[in-house]
DNA sequence: GATCATCAATGAATCGTTTCATGCGAGCAA
DNA sequence: TTGCTCGCATGAAACGATTCATTGATGATC
């Protein structure tokens, strides 16, 4: 098979017996095209098959058409969420989405940064592996616009999209509590993860002054196999020593750590309760349904994209935010027995706090 | 703010003092530069914090470096590990992987075609959502190099990655049959989806000679949210026309029929026996494990990324190749207990067929 | 000291677009 | 007829890199 030379504007100009010129204005501004030229024009294109080469054309105008995602996992149903509600709003604005996926490997988030800066994107929505990371703030001095998703931005300098994870943390540790655990343990890492850093804050700060400990189970990531890893650690402790009850800084860890407790015998709820994070889909549809803390995930999304492209298509008026969600327990099977010793009846969950609403969901 | 102007290779030629060929030849063939030269510009290049443009780069060099991935739902584990598949090829060779997410729909999945051409990229792998795809084809006349993946290509003059899916859907069914189920259900659709086509042909051959009929109910897509719609329509059925067994074309879909058949008091397996296919990680986790017909799904993928850069390094000596792996169903919780009439013990599965492994999991 | 090979560095030409100042012809008013 | 405007079309000049023929400097050899 012969690789065909790719047909250039030029080609184009030529069958249809017109300028270079105008050949671009068919594609950019047909409407200061005669009808009749135009028409000689598209036909051309469609005869030689013409597409447009984008380098050439980003070059020249100097501008893309494309915004970076950068996530975490994609594998994971929490990110693909906020990037279909990213899309979504790009789609509208006639923009694309790359989806970048890093693994929560930092050298291969430099690369995909790497690559985002060389294409010249619009801008960049990223949930960074590190809470500290040179190269983000190196591109924003150059220009690049930046928006962190899934995590609070203290400086004032940038546009982020969180959810108060402290506040969740607290959420799903204190309803454990109320249902009568005392030995609970926080499953998640690496802590370098602001998330996991905060939830796991959240829910030292709901013992705060009440009966309990917190055991924390530091993890190498958030899949759910490293969620059976330490479910074998906690299967392997006491009978006197195990946690009554065990948070997880998100779901995939709480449905390893479901599947591996089960294996060992351990039966959900009743020897040990179990919460998990972010709500994706599959926590509803687990062994034991997934009690679990919501977060607006394709809203996250939307979000960001919003305020990218504010900066982008204005940058003089834009003004960096940092807007903050609420996360929402919602209670299901794995948490809901309440411990034996305080009379041993399924409890539904309490109300707690002012914000924060706790709903039982099915 | 102020926006920087963008640094290029001339601002950097000018700080080191040398030329621009000198600069370009450190970035790209940095051994045939004086080491003291060397030092001059990468010093310069990172006091600038010079980028390099890849879009003059891809302009000039003629050759991008990057391919793109184009799945019908990036939502579904089935793509991402096909995704981490091709990806880790992908890197080994320093290109990147572009991942487009076209949801199934048609129209989307033409703008990312059209975008991924325009970019120029070396070659698209791809799950098309029509059989017959007009710009496909016109594309590969171009010159660029397609490999269709999870799909058998019939004609000659393409790669393709596909798993046998007439052979799963008579595993899967074969299975049903052999635990004694007559009235057997299969949910998937669109029918367009050559997978879904084949996966339900391979029902219909299993069911021939032997006694029992099959119910098609057919979705509109894929995913969770469709499965619960098809577990109504069951539901809704008497109990003698309700079929005692359901072959899903899709994980996803058997998660959303097993949520909503127990929301209508139907117990699995002992009510309705339930079987899907792509054996994600979440199947075996599900309220109640799930049988499923696995699939190598990065195998997929990194033979789907060997074959589409074996053709871009080497356009004369490739030899366009059809590769079909096999399937091999799962037994889990969901179909393991034989049909009441039959005497109702819990069964093994048995083995069946020559090539295809029955394998028995937790 | 002349000749030649070797190694580095140079800088102009080029890739395929977009952009914009310029040209041109038709139509219209004076 | 002259002068203007208006609507389209033109084509040369960018954009920022790569590439390659050419030049220059340095040693080595005779």
């Amino acid at each position: 098979m012969v690789t065909v030379q790719a047909t250039s504007i030029r080609d184009v100009a030529a069958l249809a017996g017109v300028s270079v010129g105008t050949v671009s204005n068919v594609l950019n501004r047909p409407a200061m095209v005669a009808p009749v030229t135009r028409d000689k024009v598209t036909d051309a294109i469609a005869q030689l098959g013409f597409v447009r080469n984008e380098s050439a054309r980003q070059l020249r105008a100097g501008r893309s058409r494309t915004i970076g995602l950068v996530v975490l996992d994609v594998a994971n149903p929490f990110f693909t969420d906020v990037a279909r509600g990213a899309e979504e709003i790009a789609d509208a604005k006639d923009t694309m989405v790359l989806l970048c996926n890093t693994g929560e490997d930092p050298r291969r988030e430099l690369r995909h940064l790497e690559m985002l800066e060389q294409q010249r994107v619009l801008g960049v929505l990223i949930t960074p592996v590190d809470t500290k990371n040179q190269r983000i703030e190196a591109m924003m001095r150059r220009g690049m616009p930046v928006v962190l998703v899934d995590r609070r931005s203290n400086r004032r300098n940038r546009c982020s999209v969180g959810v108060d994870d402290v506040l969740g943390g607290r959420l799903a540790t204190s309803h454990l509590l109320d249902m009568g655990h005392r030995r609970i343990a926080f499953v998640g890492g690496p802590t370098t993860l602001q998330q996991v850093a905060e939830r796991r804050e959240g829910a030292a700060q709901a013992l705060h002054g009440r009966a309990g400990s917190l055991l924390t189970i530091e993890t190498p990531s958030l899949s759910i196999s490293t969620g059976r890893k330490a479910a074998e650690q906690i299967a392997k402790l006491s009978a006197t020593k195990r946690p009554t009850a065990v948070f997880c800084a998100n779901d995939l860890l709480a449905l390893g750590v479901l599947q591996e407790l089960t294996r060992h015998g351990l039966r959900v709820p009743q020897d040990i309760a179990l919460v998990g994070y972010d709500d994706i889909d599959f926590a509803a549809a687990a062994v034991v349904p997934l009690s679990s803390v919501r977060q607006p995930r394709e809203q996250l999304g939307r979000t960001a994209a919003d305020l990218l492209l504010e900066e982008v298509n204005d940058p003089q008026r834009h003004k960096h935010r940092q807007v903050v969600f609420e996360p929402e327990l919602v209670v299901r099977e794995s948490s809901s027995l309440r411990r034996s010793g305080l009379r041993g009846s399924t409890g539904t969950a309490p109300r707690r706090g002012a914000a924060a609403a706790v709903s039982l969901a099915d």
